[in-house]
RNA sequence: GGAGAGAUGGCAGAGUGGUCGAAUGCGGCGGUCUUGAAAACCGUUGAGGGUCACACCUCCGGGGGUUCGAAUCCCUCUCUCUCCGCCA
């Protein structure tokens, strides 16, 4: 979340930026400030009391040692009052600072300045597009039907395991989903990036930490839980457990920076998707994606940024894919992030784009709300920057594969990943 | 699943109702000494709120309670360790 002393300095050009997410945030600011300033007064009332009431009980404490006892007790009657008064103020501190906290969670990260204009995906700025697209032939198919034609990846029998959007992978198909995600990680590891096995599982503290919680619990799967009384969710991405790695960490200037990656499954809820959205592998309850993490000093956070764009590239460079980077408009950005990079392949048989990987800076708002602190050179302590990319996800590299690398014969496989294939056709 | 022990500053570890935000050791930082370094010695060193700065307030795993007063007593939750059982 935002910095309250932020918001309090720099009112005006907050709520400026703001309006890029076509959000009129001028009265929830005032409303911060209001209750910030409430919050401040409250505190300090409560402070004297305190301190009131420790003297007295100091005082009290002396007299019993020296068996003024009646004196003892003359004071103590005087601090009943005290007791209730501070009893009130403290109530009515916390609900302040509730209801502070609440509206604080409810407004979204100030965008970069390089952000565009827009209210939804089709204002996105194309930025740069590499690959050819491939002259595919008369009877091509789109991937859900070559995943059935050569029995690859199974949509019904997911559906009767599980339900709808949780496919199941067969043979070659396996073998190639396992190839991708062992060929991503290589890669990542190769770029400087340490390799994380977290749980699939996270706790309610580590939802608020990258701000799936509050509001957001609707993407996520709710598991009831025996083993304490917190409730967990399965993650939408390893981009939570990872970057709750640093919950309540306070690093020193030469740990950074910090470079992640993880693969795992993301279980997603996706409530009221629909149509061609959703066909084949275009958008799942389950899926795998090996993620990017990292953790910045704040001077250098764009320069990661722009590092882990240049480093996604080369993944899709190397898989011969068409895609494009977009910037997310204003409209189109996520709630915690100033700045994303979307990156898309084209879905030849389909002839439509598909997300595959963002790339975004959350500057110091995941930090925040983390209590992710670095100790910079002078000593002082300030919070960091965290970022995050997708490198990649993989249904839709899947997708992508299968569609543009099909010929009459089967299904070429992307010389890359030959080495941890094993084959080099799905026929 | 059963029985027990514990959670204190960056780390280790004392502290069982009042002057304890907390002994001591290690580590960190600054200094003396040294050509330089090490050793030794001296000093300093938790976090958050608040303030122009002080004052002041809060924090000894989380939450609640007893008391004029809680690191210390009670309840509860979470976590860690030991033993037994079970298990990939």
């Amino acid at each position: 979340m935002l910095q309250v002393p932020y918001i309090r300095e720099n009112k005006d050009n907050v709520i400026e930026a703001l309006k890029k997410r076509n959000l009129d945030a001028t009265e929830t600011i005032n409303n911060v400030l209001q209750l910030d300033e409430n919050r401040r007064k409250t505190q300090t009332r409560l402070d004297n009391i305190l301190a009131e009431s420790n003297t007295l009980s100091k005082e009290i404490g002396m007299l019993f040692k020296s068996g003024e006892v009646e004196k003892a007790n003359d004071i103590k009657s005087k601090t009943s009052n005290l007791k209730e008064e501070s009893k009130i103020l403290s109530d009515e501190l916390n609900n302040i600072s509730n209801q502070l906290n609440d509206l604080l969670y409810t407004i979204p990260n100030v965008p970069h300045e390089s952000v565009p204009n827009g209210k939804s995906d089709e204002d996105n700025e194309e930025i740069f597009r590499e690959g050819d697209i491939p002259k595919l032939h008369d009877k091509a198919l789109p991937h859900w039907e070559l995943a059935k034609k050569y029995n690859i990846i199974d949509f019904e029998l997911g559906s009767k395991i599980t339900g709808a959007g949780f496919p199941v992978y067969k043979g070659k198909g396996a073998r190639l989903q396992r190839a991708l995600i062992q060929y991503f990680l290589d890669k990542n590891a190769d770029a400087g990036y340490e390799e994380i096995i977290p749980p699939f599982l996270i706790n309610t503290a580590s939802g608020y930490g990258t701000g799936q919680l509050p509001d957001k619990e609707g993407q996520m799967y709710e598991i009831a839980n025996n083993v304490s009384e917190d409730t967990l969710y399965l993650i939408p991405t390893s981009e939570v457990p990872i970057t709750n790695i640093y919950r309540d960490v306070l690093l020193n200037e030469t740990d950074l920076p910090i470079k992640h990656t993880a693969y795992s499954p993301c279980f997603r809820r996706e409530a009221g998707s629909y149509g061609k959205d959703v066909r084949g592998l275009n958008r799942l309850h389950q899926f795998e994606k090996v993620e990017i993490v990292r953790v910045e000093k704040p001077e250098n956070s764009y320069q990661a940024l722009d590092d882990m764009v240049k480093h996604v590239k080369t993944l899709l460079q190397d898989l011969k894919l068409p895609y494009r980077i977009l910037r997310l408009c204003g409209g189109d950005l996520g709630f915690t992030a100033t700045l994303t990079f979307d990156f898309e392949v084209f879905s030849t048989a389909q002839n439509r784009w598909l997300e595959i990987s963002s790339v975004s800076n959350f500057e110091t708002y995941q930090a925040n709300r983390l209590k992710l602190r670095l100790k910079n050179n002078q000593g002082k302590k300030e919070l960091a920057h965290t970022l995050n990319g997708s490198s990649l996800a993989l249904p839709r590299v899947l997708a992508g594969i299968l569609e543009n690398y099909q010929t009459e014969n089967g299904i070429k496989i992307p010389e890359v990943l030959i080495p941890y294939t094993g084959f080099e056709m799905i026929d």
